[in-house]
DNA sequence: TCTGGGGTCCTATCGCGT
DNA sequence: TCTGACGCGATAGGACCC
């Protein structure tokens, strides 16, 4: 999709079109998209909202809705999914499709990316860049090239030339420091890349990275369209309005992150036997610590306990902390688990009664939404009466 | 300029068992 | 009995992507 983020709040708020627009938090966040009248001022997402304002003032700034986000998506991987279900979706607004076998029944891949766009458009009210070629990664650059709104194709026969035109860093996987490492090399072109030793690569990037990057380089990328890829970790982390030392209101966040990551845990179906939580401090060093546990778990008061306990063995140096998250990993399905015995019967119950609760809070927010209910703690305090209105 | 939140993957290191 | 090679899982950190 282009500048998807951007694209969906325009659709209901067609005044804004032409002007430049930027989606993004207000306090210390940054660029989740910009319209390409934002691009123009050199506005682009990553980049920091302070900055963004001061290159582009007149643009509108408009807070992120990620639940209007979700749902776009959702219809338009609904449309991607009629071409063809070898589709491997890779973010909330790109995916791969596989069209080698739809040919006959659809026509040629641009024919099959015409219609595909048009039906986007028509259903959506949004636009999208397609890319064609024989591996994932040339038909991502070209739909890099088509924005916006557009279609390229990249005949087997043209690839080796096309990528040789390119920088290095438009090669996926080569951000800032890679570009770097390589530019210390002399290696700046995706050309000078190709025509480099595989073993001086790899002495520059590392010995993996180098051997990817040296085929990408040739275009040689054997990796499949993988549909339904299972997911890895479930986590939430979020950035305080002002670095924090009062370890209490740290804890408290981490209750609501951890009561975050169990309910989609749940919700997924998965328990997870790994917790690791990030802590970032004032001068945004980042810190990660995990711990495997003995039985997996997706109930919050669990993961809420080993990343409090893994949070205080962060050594801080005094710093005050600006983000904190936590993660599970080494996720199963529920279903498969294996449940660990425990000798302690009283351990076990509680564990028992503490899951029963944590899916009653499931039902609640199913029917009056995931606002609706949650830890004490990690409530605000708000002017209405205890006769609380959210489960009015 | 001052840096989000959701992820994936790779590398180095360490302890442990063989 | 000691030593080292090796594989493996756990852990920490970091690069990268959207």
């Amino acid at each position: 999709m282009d500048a998807f983020f951007a694209s969906v709040e325009l659709r209901r708020r067609p005044e804004l079109v032409g002007r430049p627009v930027v989606v993004g938090g207000s306090e210390r966040s940054v660029v989740l998209a910009a319209t390409y009248e934002a691009r123009a001022f050199g506005v682009h997402s990553a980049m920091p909202m302070a900055l963004a304002r001061r290159l582009c003032p007149q643009a509108v700034v408009l807070p992120p809705d990620h639940l209007a986000y979700q749902e776009a998506s959702r219809a338009v991987m609904e449309i991607v999914h009629e071409v063809t279900a070898l589709v491997e979706q890779i973010s909330i607004d790109e995916a791969f499709l596989d069209v080698s076998g739809a040919r006959r029944r659809l026509g040629a891949p641009t024919a099959i990316a015409r219609d595909l766009r048009e039906r986007v458009h028509a259903e959506v009210g949004i636009t999208c860049s397609v890319g064609i070629a024989t591996t994932k990664f040339v038909a991502k650059l070209a739909s890099t090239h088509a924005k916006p709104d557009g279609m390229m194709l990249v005949p087997a026969a043209a690839t080796v030339p096309f990528l040789r035109t390119l920088p290095v860093g438009a090669l996926w996987g080569v951000g800032e420091r890679t570009e770097k490492l390589l530019a210390d090399w002399g290696i700046t072109t995706v050309a000078q890349l190709a025509d480099t030793e595989v073993s001086a690569v790899q002495a520059a990037v590392g010995k993996a990275a180098g051997a990817h990057l040296h085929d990408l380089a040739w275009g040689r990328d054997p990796r499949p369209v993988e549909p339904g890829r299972a997911e890895r970790s479930i986590g939430a982390e979020t950035t305080f309005e002002h670095d924090l030392y009062d370890s209490a209101v740290i804890g408290s966040a981490l209750l609501g992150l951890a009561d975050r990551c169990a309910a989609r845990l749940r919700h997924q179906g998965f328990v997870a036997r790994t917790v690791s939580v990030k802590v970032r401090t004032s001068d945004f060093r980042t810190l990660t610590r995990s711990r495997t546990l003995r039985a997996p778990t997706d109930v919050a008061q669990e993961i809420h306990q080993v990343a409090r306990e893994l949070v205080e063995s962060v050594d801080r140096r005094g710093l005050p902390v600006r983000l904190v998250g936590v993660r599970a990993e080494n996720l199963e399905p529920r279903s498969t688990s294996v449940l660990q015995p425990t000798l302690d019967e009283a351990v076990q119950e509680e564990a028992g009664s503490r899951r029963a609760a944590e899916e009653t809070l499931d039902r609640i927010r199913d029917r009056f939404g995931v606002n609706s209910i949650g830890p004490a703690s990690t409530r605000r305090r708000s002017t209405t009466t205890r006769a609380d209105v959210d489960l009015s």
